[in-house]
RNA sequence: GGAGAGGUGGCAGAGUGGUCGAAUGCGCGCGCCUGGAAAGCGCGUGUUCUGAAAGGAACCCAGGGUUCGAAUCCCUGCCUCUCCGCCA
């Protein structure tokens, strides 16, 4: 959330900001709120004093053992008029908390200002496989090497779920542990395994809600949420809590499912492992000084770009035009590996520096060593990564004229020496 | 799920209706002392809102209620602990 400090004092900017994003939002009457809020409370706290001013007064006549009845009988009007007033100022601050709830991040002046097709490729890494036969997408792979059954997973579950098999699973673990290790063992993170369900304050911290409810699981009978990403819990360890300057930067890794509706996408990427309710992914998170998010974000994206240049899978970075960028992000690179049966790009990673924005919302803060002020974190999160379409990637780039898939070398290891998946 | 106990400042812990934003101890900071340190002594030590400032207001888990007045009494919720039940 921004500051309705910073709002009040540079209105334009964020107006700018919200245009950008090409969303409406009445910027002047938020203010007019916030100014009304304020006179009352102004108001209110004059009333207050004067209440305590009298209970003081009231205290001292009953120490003398006088009686004080005419004192309470005006402490009566003044305690109800204050009533009224409360109640007043409760309902246009809760307005005016859900309005400062529903304002997205400021985006970095660097994006492209625009809707995806302004995505701006920043690099690009590797060279895009070339095979002598045509190669086929990772559903007819699946189908013939029986490592992933859709229509089982769907009388399950429903359509869009995945159920694997075989090699099909074991692939997906040995990917798990493999970007696990690598994070903790090389990139310096901290491993965690959260809860997969998660309460509302937590998904209000991260900024999931209250204005994507629609696109998240949610069990009714508990109020409870479950994660679309590890950045939810993650993020939330320090929720309401203030951290040591000497603590930062603090990085942590998990890997959790990711529980999405994607309710409203049905249409788009409607075959395959592309776009599912139910998948896996390992998740780095941030927390850090403000003066070193720009450079943390870098390190991030190099952590996750390390994933795929391992796994060798050729693969494009792209920076993310003001439309295209979520919620609560202040900056985002996305990873998209291409994938050969396809002939396309799927995005695979996407990895965001949050500013305060997360950080104000959730609490974290930290005290500054100079001064001892408290301030707000950074945080950062990126996927290190996305497991169903890395899987997309790993089978249709590496599959052989027989139908086999060759393991990347990287992950023979995680696989018990195994080099082929066959049928 | 049932029964009970409890949630107070960085920590421990007092406070059961009025002068309590909160005793005391520990910790931390500054000073004295010392060759230096420890001990000792003295002073200080929460956050937020509002205001140019002086000041004012709020906050003792959260939300309601009683009262002229609530950390303190009542209700609801959340969380923690103990016992019982159930359970991978």
């Amino acid at each position: 959330m921004l500051d309705i400090k910073f709002i009040r004092s540079n209105p334009q900017l964020v107006k700018e900001a919200l245009k950008k994003r090409n969303l409406k939002f009445d910027i002047d009457s938020l203010l007019k709120i916030d100014e009304s809020k304020r006179l009352l409370q102004q108001e209110l706290d004059g009333l207050r004093q004067k209440k305590n001013q009298a209970n003081d007064e009231i205290t001292a006549l009953l120490k003398d053992k006088k009686k004080p009845d005419v004192k309470i009988k005006q402490m009566k009007e003044i305690a109800d008029t204050i009533d009224k007033l409360e109640a007043k100022i409760k309902t246009i601050n809760d307005e005016l908390q859900y309005l400062l709830l529903t304002i997205p991040n400021i985006p970095n002046d660097a994006l492209p200002v625009g809707d995806a097709r302004n995505n701006k490729i920043v690099r690009s890494w590797g060279e895009n496989p070339k095979f002598d036969f045509k190669p086929l997408t990772h559903i007819q792979l699946c189908q013939h090497l029986d490592i992933i059954d859709f229509a089982r997973a769907s009388k399950i579950s429903g359509s869009h779920f995945v159920l694997y098999k075989k090699d099909g699973a074991r692939l997906e673990r040995a990917l798990i542990n493999f970007m696990l290790d690598l994070h903790t063992k090389q990139h310096g993170y901290t491993e965690i395994f959260p809860p997969f369900l998660v309460n509302r304050k937590a998904m209000i911290g991260t900024g999931q809600l209250p204005k994507l409810e629609e696109d998240m699981y949610r069990l009714k009978d508990d109020d409870l949420f479950l994660v679309p990403t590890a950045e939810v819990p993650v993020t939330n360890i320090h929720q309401d809590e203030v951290l040591e300057e000497s603590q930062l930067p603090i990085y942590y890794t998990a890997y959790t499912a990711c529980f999405r509706r994607e309710a409203g996408s049905y249409g788009k990427d409607t075959r395959g492992l592309t776009r599912v309710h139910q998948f896996d992914k390992v998740e780095m998170v941030k927390f850090v000084k403000p003066e070193d998010s720009a450079q943390e974000l870098e390190k991030l994206v190099n952590n996750a770009e390390k994933v795929l240049q391992l796994l060798g899978l050729p693969y494009r970075v792209v920076m993310l035009s003001t439309q295209d960028l979520s919620f609560s992000a202040h900056i985002c690179y996305d990873l998209e590996a291409y994938s050969a049966g396809m002939d396309s790009y799927l995005e695979v990673s996407s990895c965001s520096n949050f500013t305060d924005f997360q950080a104000r919302r959730a609490n974290i803060q930290y005290r500054r060593l100079s001064d001892k002020k408290l301030c707000f974190v950074h945080t950062l999160n990126g996927s290190g990564v996305a497991l169903a379409r890395t899987v997309i990637a790993i089978l249709e780039n590496y599959q052989q004229a027989d139908g086999t898939i060759a393991i990347p070398k990287a992950l023979i290891p995680y696989m018990d020496g195994k080099e082929r998946i066959t049928k």
